[in-house]
RNA sequence: GCGCCUGUAGCUCAGCUGGAUAGAGCAACGGACUUCUAAUCCGUGGGUCGCAGGUUCGAAUCCUGCCAGGCGCGCCA
């Protein structure tokens, strides 16, 4: 047994057995058949349950209850009265006596309980027999999750907002796995719609006007100069084989168009700045390029292989962020291979859909929706929506029991149609969880400013990297909760580079490694039961500390926040710098050196762990 | 108008499924290297936890109202 392991067993990670079967934390089960027993000689007609919690200060011992408080109504008698009655009933008990030092009665009713060195001495041992794993949750194979994050056109760069869902996704993923779930990651690719579509149209007008042809972008286009990028490489490879055609289009729209200097057009003029996010009417006139087959071709190879370019380009970003992706779905292949008219069909067919007006809408208000949301346009044209849903019928189909999707606060509107859908589709409520992550606020100057893909206006993920490093990156933005909007400024960044607290915990790393690179041969990792060491609080203060992870580990996992780990790894990281200037390793008594190497080792193991979650390096020297 | 998120030290934020004297980093000031890495450690100052009520033995945490900021409320994607 271990007595300072309360919830969670330590690395007892193999066999599937239920949490609920794990190995129950002795104290608190003594504990509560004591309060048990004792309720029922007080005649309360309800047993409380006493809850040991880790009290913040130290003074309060190891564990503390707050039961005697809760249970001085219903008993008529004063908080400490009944805790100084629990307490000599708890001390009767010879399992709790072996392992409990102390146990007081404070403050206004509490029973705090001190642990002897022995309980110090057994956690220790299970900790360093643990290995590696030493915080891994039991396995769950069920449900099977998919988690989806990133998910964007690939129409640009990724920027600072991409990069900050892909960190907290990818910290998540690692997390949740850690934590025994069964998790697969998802990137859906928008590779399909008038955005698309217009992005194709930019690259195509760039690569047009490298052989001088003027052909103008078209309205709201893409002016980001990697767009010229990507049309000097089509350029390289097709030479001029669609000039001719483009040509031709140049002459048909340059018409009315004064948006030939384009290449110019820096800050948007002030009226401009009012469609900076919206969509035209469908029939977008500067837009209309001629309607042959030529032409469509043209555009659809441009979109194709403008696409393709930045698919690769994120690919490769993403991996050199260390964030990999199980599966990369396309949406277009949706469309091309008629998911969504088979959808809605069997929707309609279900009466989950109906008709009105020409267009076909899903019953959505029944699960909680505040209207019933169009898949099917009056036009013909299937909404985005019903891509979506096609989308998210092909994870259940694919054998996915929860589906998780991390999203931008700018779509937080479109959860609960998605959350209704899921549930028509899956025939259950809670199939679908939507976690929105707020927004990413770029800061130049003080001053905020407003990205915009399309006007290339935008500060990127790789721009970050490149100025403070993928380690100090990744730590900053996981550092605060996903529902924190962050404020981002590249040159403060750049210059408190060297303050980040990644390096903190690094350090203490890198620390321990030189330690161990200088431990003597014959010496070794032991923790000597029976022996009085971890007789300096310091020590004890790390041990507390790493058996706290598992906990951690599952606490973070359960409220989807990798943040918690990023605290911890800080907190862990203080503890060790404290112990270190205080305890020698090397080269005192055996029993003492031993048992501090053990320390070393599993501190060692625990901060790996947490960077390795948040997909930071963990430097063996610095 | 409605919905979601946020408001905690000079700054950036933890803590939020209720617990004891509200924490950390940065910034400011003062100390500590003949010993395993000083990217470290120790100390000092700094707070009406947005405001007002309510629930509770106990509220930064839960409930209600208000104030302030962000985001959203399409047959856009």
């Amino acid at each position: 047994m271990n007595p300072i392991t309360t919830r969670c067993s330590t690395g007892a990670r193999l066999g599937q057995s239920d949490r609920d079967e794990d190995e129950r934390d002795v104290i608190t089960e003594r504990v509560q058949r004591v309060v048990a027993e004792w309720a029922s000689e007080l005649g309360l007609s309800e047993i409380p349950v006493c809850r040991l919690e880790r009290p913040a200060e130290e003074a309060h011992g190891d564990y503390a209850t707050p039961l005697c408080m809760q249970m001085a109504k219903t008993a008529r008698r004063s908080p400490r009265a009944l805790a100084e009655e629990l307490r000599a009933r708890l001390l009767a008990d010879p399992e709790i006596a072996r392992v409990v030092d102390g146990l007081e009665v404070a403050g206004p009713g509490f029973l705090n309980f001190t642990l002897g060195r022995a309980a110090y001495i057994e956690a220790m041992t299970e900790m360093l027999a643990a290995g590696e794993d030493f915080g891994h949750g039991a396995d769950r194979p069920h449900p099977r999750v998919n988690l989806e994050f990133v998910s964007v056109n690939p129409n640009g760069p990724l920027h600072v907002g991409h990069g900050r869902y892909a960190a907290y996704g990818d910290a998540l993923q690692r997390l949740l796995k850690f934590s025994g779930m069964n998790v697969a990651t998802e990137f859906y690719i928008n590779d399909y719609g008038r955005q698309m579509d217009r992005f194709g149209r930019s690259v195509a007008a760039r690569y047009a006007q490298s052989f001088g042809v003027n052909l103008s972008l078209p309205r709201d286009g893409y002016h980001g100069e990697y767009v010229k990028t990507i049309a000097t490489d089509i350029r390289a490879e097709v030479d001029d084989r669609y000039l001719e055609i483009l040509t031709r289009a140049a002459a048909t729209t340059s018409t009315g168009a004064p948006d030939g200097n384009t290449s110019k057009s820096a800050g948007p003029a002030p009226g401009e700045t009012l469609y900076e996010d919206e969509d035209e009417e469908p029939s977008e006139r500067s837009d209309e390029w001629p309607d042959d087959a030529l032409t469509k071709e043209a555009l659809l190879f441009f979109r194709q292989r403008a696409c393709q370019a930045m698919l690769e380009e994120m690919r490769t970003e993403l991996e050199a962020f260390g964030v990999l992706f199980d599966c990369w779905f396309s949406e277009t292949r949706l469309h091309t291979e008629g998911r969504l008219e088979e959808v809605v069909r069997r929707l309609v067919e279900t009466g989950e859909a109906y008709r009105e007006g020409d267009a076909i809408w899903l019953r959505t208000t029944t699960r909680g929706d505040d209207k019933d949301r169009v898949l099917v346009r009056q036009n013909g044209v299937p909404t985005y929506f019903a891509a979506d849903i096609a989308y998210h019928e092909d994870k259940l189909e694919r054998g996915f029991e929860h589906l998780i999707n991390i999203w931008g606060a700018d779509h937080h509107g479109y959860v609960p149609r998605m959350k209704a859908a899921v549930e028509i589709l899956a025939g259950r409520t809670g199939a679908l969880e939507v976690i929105i992550g707020q927004l990413v606020n770029l800061l130049e100057e003080g001053e905020l400013k407003q990205m915009s893909t399309r006007r290339g206006e935008m500060v990127t993920l790789a721009e970050l990297v490149e100025a403070i490093g993928v380690d100090a990156a990744r730590f900053f933005l996981v550092s605060r909760s996903h529902d924190q909007t962050l404020d981002l400024d590249l040159d403060l960044a750049r210059r408190q580079s060297q303050d980040n607290p990644v390096y903190y915990v690094q350090y203490a790393h890198a620390r321990i490694a030189s330690i161990i690179r200088n431990v003597p041969a014959g010496m070794e990792a032991r923790v000597p039961a029976g022996s009085d060491v971890f007789a300096v609080p310091y020590e004890r203060a790390l041990v507390k500390r790493l058996e706290s992870f598992p906990d951690v580990v599952q606490d973070a996992a359960e409220r989807r926040a990798p943040h918690r780990i990023v605290g911890y790894a800080q907190e862990l990281a203080g503890d060790f710098h404290v112990f270190y200037k205080h305890c020698r390793v090397i080269g005192t008594a055996p029993d003492e050196s031993a048992s501090r190497l053990a320390l070393c080792l599993v501190t060692k193991r625990v901060i790996a762990r947490c960077l390795g979650l948040l997909g930071v390096s963990a430097p063996e020297s610095m």
